[in-house]
DNA sequence: CAGGCTTTGAGGTACGTACCTAAAAGTCTG
DNA sequence: CAGACTTTTAGGTACGTACCTCAAAGCCTG
């Protein structure tokens, strides 16, 4: 059996409430008397009954996440995913939120983090690009006991765990390994389609790309990146126009997480000699698109496990516990149609 | 605030007590009032607090998991991801332990589950072939009330989850993709190694792969497996005699989950003109092969995630709930140099 | 309507921890 | 060594559920 905190009061030689007063950090105990109920729990192999514990706090956790207010299909799945985690994490205490916002508007996203109290939430995962204004409401946020991390669009962090989602330089770099291996003996232009590169990931993923395509394979030539805005009209025209001035195209990159209108775009203005087309994320569109074959490869991270990962790790700080890094780290993952 | 029995008992207008006799589906209880504590839930939206209640029944929970006695690095990546596994489910009162088998000897096999009580399991994840007698041995456990699934080993059953594991004519499928599409323009023959075809999963991997290689792709020709039998010696004899009589080898395909010792002896056979080689599961070695550029790509599954599932999976056969499929299928993983 | 049965109620204890109070014991200061 | 202070003890209640007992109420049968 486990020991408890009643097994450590007699193994420590003190009482209950001694125990614990240690176990949590409340003051009025002598340094020599939390040393001996340390060295209980050492002896012991206490594990504190966390289950136990937040059941007697009556304590439960709300956390928030806040998602573009704009999208399409990647981010209905996530929101689809926070709702099934919380199913998951009922039997824990755990519920979390979402709440949605201006990508592009830091102001805004300031104004919302600002706001929050900690009765509304405990911690907040954040899908935004980073910006001062929201780098300073996340610094005020965790002042006031209110943990955030980054969501998705964020930067691997080393060490901290602040930052959920793929090493996205790795990501585009495994696009363009993938990109190079299946157009091995062809030779031609590369499309690289982004709704902004403004935004940090469809940077980062571009540099990735580049990086291995330049290096390894100098039959292509990686074009400046189209930016669509999210604007389908747009798409539409820009892509249009690339291809009357660049007739030999032998691969499109498209770089960004909803790759729904581009694809549609792609898909239609080749009729013949199909380029070798790698998007990312899987979701209802690509993921049809990928069974008929009008694109070649994905590269996805797993909505499921990023939010589960996030509540974790927001679960974790609240409680000061350490989390096992290797359940968190979200997998780059290449899907081509048989692994579907 | 989350409803509790107590709600629950107003709601319905009895006592605590029959709410309690209702959830437990214990005796004495007339239907009408069962009937009437049960629209009470469904009104009120009641969900067991899991958590309160094992505390209560001082439940704990322990699963054995059956692993082959021999093995080499993926084997042992299961031993420690199992021990990570207990450290995260301690809280809820979970332990997993590791039994050996001899793999290859069913009735050994049979005989250890045979033995098994309840006391000592409340469920068991095996891995090793399915044979009459240990579908039997399962057959009785189960009466026993002991749960038990097939680990990595086995058969995608469809509906139940009574395996944990991918689908190993999928994941010989990716490996015969990207087989074909890395040697797109090449011709030659493809070298396919396996320690015995006796196993389910290396037939199915094979056949995934020749589905594909031989649909799509002309310029490839599939040999007939070579069977290591996990010696290092028969492993390098029979490769090397295949080299003498085929040299035109354009690519490797390493069936089985422990792939250092063919990797080796096939690494060293090609010294100029390197085949593409693909083999299966992350290992420090298959990790290394991947950064040196001696492999191409490995096709995976993740041992941490494989671990957790059955334990999650074996718990939830226990308490009668239901799963969340989509949290436990497991994925297969195409894995590169640039997303290791 | 008595006797036996089934169903229900009321109450308690327990799980392991948190958090509270009042009082006892220990330590320091002048 | 008295008084003030700090540390510790002892005991209680609570969280939400399980499981137990005993008594009360309801029902059926002859």
């Amino acid at each position: 059996m486990r020991p408890t905190t009643k097994d450590l009061a007699i193994e420590a030689g003190v009482s209950l409430a001694t125990v614990d007063r240690v176990l949590n950090n409340r003051p009025g105990v002598r340094e020599d008397t939390v040393l001996k109920v340390n060295q209980a729990i050492q002896k012991l192999g206490f594990i504190r009954n966390v289950v136990a514990a937040n059941l007697a706090r009556g304590k439960s956790y709300r956390f928030l996440f806040l998602l573009p207010r704009t999208g399409d299909q990647f981010r209905a799945g996530l929101v689809e995913r926070i709702h099934e985690a919380n199913q998951i994490f009922a039997a824990e205490m755990i519920h979390a939120d979402v709440m949605h916002i201006h990508e592009s508007d830091p102001h805004q996203i300031a104004n919302a983090l600002g706001s929050l109290e900690l009765e509304q939430a405990d911690g907040v995962a954040i899908m935004a690009p980073e910006s001062p204004q929201v780098r300073d409401a996340k610094a005020r946020l965790v002042e006031k006991g209110i943990d955030a991390i980054s969501f998705i669009a964020g930067q691997m962090a080393s060490g901290r765990h602040d930052f959920v989602g793929i090493d996205n330089h790795a990501a585009g770099a495994t696009a363009g390994r993938l990109m190079g291996r299946f157009l091995k003996h062809s030779e031609g232009a590369i499309l690289v389609i982004a709704e902004t590169m403004l935004a940090r990931d469809s940077l980062e993923r571009r540099l990735g790309f580049d990086e291995i395509i330049n290096a390894d394979y100098p039959n292509l030539a990686v074009l400046p990146s189209l930016e669509t805005y999210g604007d389908a009209e747009r798409t539409a025209r820009i892509i249009h126009n690339s291809l009357l001035s660049q007739p030999n195209i032998a691969g499109v990159y498209i770089v960004s997480s909803e790759a729904r209108v581009p694809l549609e775009v792609v898909t239609k203005a080749f009729t013949k000699e199909k380029p070798v087309i790698i998007a990312h994320e899987r979701t209802p569109f690509t993921e049809a698109a990928l069974r008929s074959h009008h694109v070649d490869a994905l590269i996805t991270q797993d909505p499921g496990h990023l939010v589960r990962s996030a509540i974790r790790i927001l679960r974790a700080r609240k409680d000061r516990r350490e989390i096992l890094a290797s359940q968190e780290k979200i997998r780059i993952e290449v899907l081509i149609k048989e692994n579907l």
